[in-house]
RNA sequence: GGCCCCUUCGUCUAGCGGUUAGGACACGGCCCUUUCAAGGCCGCGGCACGGGUUCGAUUCCCGUAGGGGUCACCA
């Protein structure tokens, strides 16, 4: 049986790359009938865990990645906060210690550190001299008595080789002397992370341990506790990094300034704050960064672009394959596809992926993931026909939080700002423009149907009368009724608007200056 | 600095000894067109470098360079 796991700490925000570790996780574990599952590890935190971990549950949740035990779902070998497992952390440690894989440690950090910076200097490999290892118990009596405190360290091999067979990496090997005495449980007691790590994997039977390619240099570590508990070993694969825009440094939420100065990620951020200030969303919060997955939630990405998208950072199917939803990458999945270099996060590719799923979407999906937006910014979704308006915007609707683009259309006074560069290329600068818009005002008054089809036969006729071509009146008409050069198909428009605000816009527009 | 990893268009990638080095995003142009999008077509652009091995290297080996990760009583 295939098992494989998260392990998330509650940091209380869901990184992009951590994502596409689970995804990577998740995916290898579905493909293959296997269980996913999610252990938090919460070793080093203990104050409001459960609210540290609602984002990252939630933004899993959201983004299809389910879990087979864990938080919430439990399972047969519970518990999976790693806060709560002490137990087995300390049996561990005793048999380590027992066995002589292990001992007491009475060494100061900063006696620790001179030596460490002594190795440096010289350019060589440190290795700690083992001088305040307490090898009796009436050494370690000598070392409290000189107010020192214990830590237990694993004893490691200070010589031979370790071979790592990674299935992404490939064979990795590593020189047991350049590994070093690693502390496995604090002076209070508490434990660290990689002995956890190890007891947890074993526990929980996890068969392949995927994760990021930082953790490579901590395996040898890991695979000496594994081989000193006579545990068996797992199954390697160390994924490549999310690496910054434009660069291979790992990709850190904490650098958003630096970011910012790419011009496609601030375009992402300002493209999201614009939706987020119309639906009166804090934005000064640690999760409006685009590094988070809250981000994309809140301003309406759809979960599957993001998925697709994470798919494709670091792992390929083929010379031609894109376009992936969920299921079909459980179905094609395989670690083969992935790749070992860095890849760099694109803002602009994400963008491309959240389009074409968009594109995907009826009218029907689209009104249930615009409707949220309208509420939130204080709009009544019945103002008007939503389908109308959603179908005349079509492919314009990006991320769903774009429907507030185009809301202009719910304001019941018709009072709306004119942008004056328009105004003044379409209307006071073309001498036709105030007349051809009375005349047309005058046959829109005299129209009863006003559906898209009706309206432009009605604007064909007008313009044969006229010996005039669409530009000279169309230009003209939008900014009429919406103040803007830009916008919707024109006969959509009037159509949503109705005839009544049609004219009334037409009249204040021509009424203007 | 030690150890380890990585290196194909700007970016994500296909390639697994013989290819006009393929695709996608971005970019540029053209077409379509009532604006904006979308769409269609075309284009620009790449094997880090140096040695081997081989009839033949993007592909295999060794160096060099560059990039990155890691060296906590964080995870």
């Amino acid at each position: 049986m295939i098992r494989t796991r998260f392990a998330p700490s509650p940091t209380g925000y869901l990184h992009i790359g951590g994502v596409r570790t689970a995804l990577f996780c998740w995916l290898f574990a579905r493909k293959n009938k296997g269980q996913f599952i999610l252990r938090i590890d919460d070793t080093d935190q203990n104050r409001n865990i459960e609210e540290a971990l609602e984002p990252i549950l939630h933004g899993l949740q959201w983004l299809g990645i389910d879990w087979d035990e864990g938080p919430g779902v439990d399972g047969p070998h519970t518990p999976y906060y790693q806060s709560q497992r002490n137990d087995k952390y300390r049996a561990a440690v005793d048999k380590l210690f027992r066995d002589g894989f292990a001992y007491r440690d009475f060494a100061k950090t900063e006696e620790i550190q001179s030596e460490r910076d002594a190795a440096m200097k010289e350019k060589r490999t440190f290795t700690y001299s083992r001088r305040w290892m307490a090898e009796t118990d009436d050494d370690a009596k000598r070392f409290e008595a000189e107010g020192r405190q214990g830590v237990v360290r694993l004893k490691m091999p200070r010589e031979g080789k370790l071979i790592i067979n990674d299935l992404i990496r490939g064979r990795v090997e590593f020189d047991w002397a350049n590994e070093q005495d690693h502390v496995i449980q604090r002076a209070d007691g508490s434990f660290i992370y990689h002995l956890a790590n190890v007891v947890d994997d074993e526990d929980f039977k996890i068969s392949h341990v995927i994760r990021a390619e930082e953790h490579l240099s901590n395996t040898p570590r890991q695979i000496f506790m594994i081989q000193s508990l006579g545990y068996r070993l797992p199954e390697y694969a160390h994924l490549p990094f999310v690496a910054e825009p434009g660069s291979k440094t790992k990709l850190s939420k904490r650098k958003l300034d630096k970011y910012l100065k790419n011009k496609d990620f601030a375009k992402l951020v300002q493209h999201g704050q614009s939706i987020a200030d119309r639906i009166g969303l804090e934005t000064t919060a640690d999760g409006f960064n685009p590094v988070i997955v809250d981000f994309y939630e809140k301003v309406g990405y759809l979960p599957e672009a993001i998925v697709n998208y994470l798919a494709l950072l670091g792992w390929a199917l083929d010379d031609k394959a894109e376009f992936f939803t969920l299921p079909e990458l459980v179905d094609v999945f395989s670690l083969d596809g992935v790749t070992k270099g860095a890849a760099s996060f694109d803002p602009q590719k994400l963008f491309a992926f959240e389009e074409k799923h968009m594109l995907t979407k009826t009218i029907e999906e689209k009104i249930g993931l615009c409707t949220p937006f309208l509420e939130k910014a204080g709009l009544d979704p019945r103002a008007t026909d939503l389908g109308k308006l959603i179908s005349a915007a079509g492919d314009r609707i990006k991320v769903a939080g774009d429907i507030l683009d185009f809301t202009d259309f719910f304001l019941a006074d018709d009072v709306f700002p004119y942008d004056e560069a328009a105004f003044e290329k379409r209307i006071e600068n073309e001498p036709e423009a105030k007349t051809l818009l009375e005349l047309f005002r005058h046959e829109l008054s005299k129209q009863d149907d006003f559906g898209p089809a009706a309206l432009e036969s009605l604007m064909q006729r007008f313009m044969d009368e006229r010996k005039i071509k669409a530009p000279q009146i169309i230009h003209a008409l939008r900014v009429a009724v919406t103040g803007k050069g830009v916008g919707l198909g024109m006969f959509e428009t009037l159509e949503i608007l109705g005839k009544d605000r049609v004219l009334r816009r037409m009249d204040r527009t021509l009424a203007k200056r």
